[in-house]
RNA sequence: GGCGACGUGGCCGAGUGGUUAGGCAGAGGUCUGCAAAACCUCGUACAGCGGUUCGAUUCCGCUCGUCGCCUCCA
């Protein structure tokens, strides 16, 4: 079928994906700690995997993607006293901020986004097993895991336990057995917020809530985990450490992580306090600049945000932009007359409409049929390559130019319109795998109000009485109003500046 | 100190044991009143040092450098 291949953390190599239901594809991504506004960084997992998925679904599988949002947690708490208001209002205000500025960019949501705060009893239950097999222990109305039950504790992230770094810094004012364990249930504490338990009142722990919903909504053995590479540990180990503790199976199969977004290259985190906030962000460029941005380089990597690297994404937007402008423009004339800027097309349109074929079954179409056909396969051969996103893009600028080099030479001859056609829809179709959505450019009048026409009447004016003066005040006028005037062989366009 | 990743032409960034990545920027040209877009031409890069090989940027070792994780973190 349709295989493709994923570098597996856990295994360290590129595996086949194998799903474990035949056609469908469980997702589980760890989404943000809703204590702030995200920023770009965050943006990453939720632009890859929504990206992958699409991805997954075009080559005919079922995905279920559950995507989760962390709502009950210290950093929350904190930011609520500080704020002097309840950790529930923070929770909410900034799950709906991250709702709304990812909602932005175009990409549809998971079909789960389970909160923390609803899956208290799973959380609890959760507990509570892995108390009465011994892998957890209460003490002071907390609970805690025993690591060092867990054979398998740093399979995911290589640690081994005692190793780690943390073994020597004992915490003051825990009363855990031993440095490593963890806790899964907190004692609650005065003015925050807390749920009835088997141990008194108390909140979640960090790491139990994404084992308990994955399990939820996955069930065990489910296929792919995924999340930020600082997610590895210790957040990711240690869901391992609970679910195959409980259920005495595979936890996840499949783990995913994307690298790190980076500023002068160092990390972006709200910690180094250098983070780039996605609505300031969304505020300053199109979001299919944030996408490209993204998809220029290997999910794994690290990419720096910089303005020159945006700047870069920006160009390549404009590239296929550019791309579709030309074709519709060559379409256009195709279907209302050969292009001799006075319009006059009715009569005309026969002549085109009777030279295509001849055209079609000409040499001069075999480039491009034979490029539409190479690029779809590149782009298929590098996406099924561990979603190689960088190489997807690089076959469709092969198919760019393609494209243009035909649309160069057949705008003055009368061109293949099926050809083109297709062309079109193959690059928008596949553009729109990768979640940049072009097909529904605004082209030519459409929606441009009467006194921009206006305006490019006006020049058009001028330029016959060559003018230039005018004409050119006409165009910077336009400019103002965020459209760029192109004189094309159909007459002059608009397009709008992004 | 432990674990892991990476170092590609001016920049970003794929990839490969021997045949073109791609994008951006730059130079020249075509087209254009000008511009924009587009097309054509131009740069033989793979950190350093050894080794394996007929041949290595691609495999192995070492050195140097950068980054991530080991504490909250996407």
């Amino acid at each position: 079928m349709n295989d493709i291949r994923i570098y597996n953390t856990l295994t360290r190599r590129k595996e086949d994906l194998i799903p474990r239901d035949r056609g469908k594809v469980g997702i589980y991504v760890c989404g943000p700690t809703v204590y702030g506004y995200v920023h770009v960084g965050n943006a990453r997992p939720y632009v890859f995997f929504a990206v992958f998925t699409r991805y997954l679904r075009y080559l005919g599988y079922e995905v279920k993607l559950v995507e989760n949002l962390t709502d009950v947690d210290d950093k929350i708490i904190d930011r609520a006293n500080k704020e002097g208001v309840s950790s529930e209002e923070i929770a909410r205000t900034y799950s709906e901020a991250y709702i709304e500025d990812t909602g932005r960019l175009g990409l549809g949501r998971p079909d789960i986004e389970p909160r923390a705060t609803e899956h208290i009893d799973e959380i609890i239950n959760l507990c509570r097993e892995l108390v009465e097999s011994g892998y957890a222990y209460e003490t002071g109305g907390s609970v805690y895991y025993r690591v060092r039950e867990f054979s398998g504790y740093g399979k995911l992230s290589g640690q081994k336990t005692d190793q780690m770094q943390h073994c020597e810094l004992a915490r003051e004012g825990e009363a855990k057995e031993s440095p490593l364990d963890f806790a899964i249930w907190k004692a609650a504490k005065p003015c925050e917020p807390s749920w009835e338990s088997p141990w008194g009142r108390g909140r979640p722990g960090w790491h139990i809530e994404c084992t308990a919903m994955s399990l939820q909504y996955l069930g065990e053995k489910f296929d792919i985990h995924g999340g930020g590479r600082d997610l590895v540990f210790p957040h990711h180990e240690n869901e391992i450490a609970q679910a195959e503790a409980v259920t005495g199976t595979t936890f996840a199969r499949y783990w995913m992580h994307n690298g790190m977004i980076t500023r002068k290259e160092e990390k972006m985190s709200k910690s180094v306090g250098n983070i780039f906030l996605l609505r300031e962000f969304l505020g300053k460029y199109d979001p299919r600049v944030l996408i490209l941005f993204f998809l220029s380089s290997h999910y794994r990597s690290p990419l720096e945000f910089s303005g020159a690297n945006l700047e870069e994404a920006a160009s390549m937007l404009e590239r296929f932009r550019n791309c579709f402008w030309k074709l519709e423009g060559v379409l256009e004339s195709a279907r209302t007359g050969p292009a001799n800027g006075h319009g006059d097309g009715a009569a005309a349109s026969t002549a085109v409409t009777a030279a295509a074929p001849a055209i079609a079954d000409s040499s001069e179409s075999r480039p491009l049929r034979e490029a539409l056909e190479r690029s779809e396969e590149q782009f298929h051969d590098e996406m099924r390559d561990d979603v190689n996103t960088a190489g997807a893009l690089a076959a469709l600028f092969g198919l760019v130019r393609s494209i243009n080099e035909y649309a160069e030479e057949s705008s003055a001859r009368g061109a293949d319109v099926d050809l083109l056609s297709e062309a079109r829809d193959k690059l928008a179709e596949l553009l729109g795998i990768l979640g940049v959505d072009i097909s529904r450019e605004e082209y030519s009048g459409a929606g441009l109000d009467d006194e921009l026409l206006d305006l490019v009447e006006q020049r058009e004016r001028a330029r016959k009485e060559k003018d230039y003066a005018a004409a050119d005040e006409a165009r910077d006028r336009l400019a103002a109003a965020g459209y760029e005037v192109r004189d094309t062989p159909q007459g002059p366009k608009l397009v709008r500046k992004t």
